[in-house]
DNA sequence: TATTTTTTCGACTTTCGGTCGAAAAACTCT
DNA sequence: AGAGTTTTTCGACCGAAAGTCGAAAAAATA
C-alpha cells in the first residue's frame, strides 16, 4: 500500500515541470495525464481537484526555495549578507527551468500570486531572525521587525521578480532597507551586486 | 452606426456590476446575456473575449477611480492630506457594491490583481506629482521620486487591501512614508485616521 | 425602393474539470 | 494456495463554460 505515494510524487513531478514550463492554465489536466500515461480517474484518485495539485506542486517549490534560505540563516557570515543572501536564494533564478521567461508572464497570473504569498509567508520569519541578529549585534535598531521583513519582502518580489527594473529602483530599495531597519547608510549597498 | 456602441456600454454596465458582486471567475458569459437579454452571438459581437470584457470594465473603474484622485491633487489643502486623500480616494470603499466582502477574496485572484496593477501604473504619476509639491515646499526631501511613491503604494495595497492588517503594519507603514519621502516625523501621523 | 452595412440570433463545437461504477492489482489472513 | 479485502487503475460519460458561424433581421445609405 505504497505504491500510490509514488505515483503520486511522479504526477507532481510532472505536474510541477508542466506548470512551470507552460504555466497552470495553459496546463490540462489531460495534459498532465497524457505525459504520465494514466487514465484520469487515476489522476483524480490521487488529487482531489487541479487546484490541489496546484497547492502541492507550489509546497514543493517553496520547500525547494526555503531549504537554501535556511543554510545562510545559520551560515558564519555578517547579518547583512545572510539577509540578502536570503533574499537572493529565493528569487526565481533566471538560468532555472522557467524557459521561455514563462513564470511571471501574465498568463501565469495566478500560480504566480499564490507562490508569492506563500514565499512570503514562510521567509518572513527567517529573514526576521537574520534581522533580530542584527539587532543584537548593533547593525540595526527597530521595532516591529516582522512587519518590517514582510514590507520590504512585498516591494522586492513586486518590484524585482518581473525583470522589468531600473538602477533607480535598486538605490531605492538600498535606501528603504537601510531605513526601515535603522542601518546605517551604506550597511546594505552591497545589495547592488546580487540584484543586477 | 452607432446602436452598436449604446450596446456596449450597457454590457459594460451589466458585467461590471456582475463581476463586483459575483467575481470575475464566478460570472459566465451566459450569466451576463441572460441579464441582458441577447443572444450569444450578440455579445460576441461586440467583444472579443471575456478576458476583453474585463479589461475594459477594470478601465472603468480605473478611470472612475481616478477622477476623486485628480480632484485632491488640484484641491488647495497641505501636501500631505493630498497624498492620504489620493490613496484614500482608491482604496476600495467597503460601503460601495462589493456586497459579501468579494472583491478581495481568493476567488477573485485575476481580477484583483489587474486592477491592483492598473491602478498602481495610474496613479503613481498623480501621487508623484503631489510628492513634488511637496518637495517644492520643503516638506520632503528626496530623489528618485517616481520609484518610492511606487513602492509605497505597492506596499499600501498589499497590506492593506485585504482588512488583516495590525496597527502596527499602520505605524510601520507611517514610519515608511516619512522615511522614504525625507519628511521630519510625525509628518504622516494622520494617516493612522484614514486606514482602519 | 434597392442595396449595403451593422447588428442580432441561437444552434453547434470544443475544451476542460470532474464523476462513477466496475475491473484489475496488491495485500492480508487462514 | 485460495478467499476475501483494500488499494489502485481505467475510461466512458457528464455538465459547464467559452467561443464560432452562417443566416436572418434591422438600420443606414443611396
Amino acid at each position: 500500500m505504497k505504491k500510490g505515494e509514488r505515483r503520486k510524487r511522479e504526477l507532481l513531478e510532472i505536474a510541477y515541470r508542466m506548470f512551470i514550463a507552460r504555466g497552470y492554465e495553459n496546463t490540462s489536466v489531460d495534459d498532465i495525464i497524457a505525459e504520465a500515461g494514466i487514465a484520469k480517474g487515476t489522476y483524480y484518485y490521487h488529487f482531489e481537484s487541479k487546484e490541489q495539485t496546484l497547492e502541492e506542486v507550489i509546497g514543493m517549490m517553496i520547500e525547494q526555495e526555503t531549504e537554501a534560505a535556511k543554510q545562510v540563516l545559520q551560515a558564519d557570515i555578517p547579518v547583512p549578507q545572510k539577509i540578502v543572501g536570503i533574499i537572493a536564494s529565493l528569487r526565481p533564478r533566471q538560468e532555472e527551468q522557467p524557459i521561455e521567461g514563462a513564470l511571471m508572464r501574465p498568463e501565469n497570473l495566478i500560480m504566480h500570486s499564490k507562490i508569492k504569498r506563500r514565499l512570503i509567508e514562510t521567509v518572513v520569519p527567517l529573514l526576521s531572525e537574520a534581522v533580530e541578529q542584527g539587532i543584537a549585534q548593533g547593525i540595526f535598531s527597530c521595532d516591529c521587525i516582522p512587519e518590517r521583513v514582510r514590507m520590504l519582502m512585498t516591494v522586492s518580489s513586486e518590484t524585482f521578480d518581473e525583470g522589468r527594473f531600473s538602477q533607480r529602483d535598486v538605490a531605492v530599495f538600498i535606501d528603504m532597507t537601510e531605513k526601515l531597519l535603522g542601518a546605517k547608510p551604506g550597511t546594505m549597498g552591497f545589495i547592488r551586486e546580487l540584484i543586477r
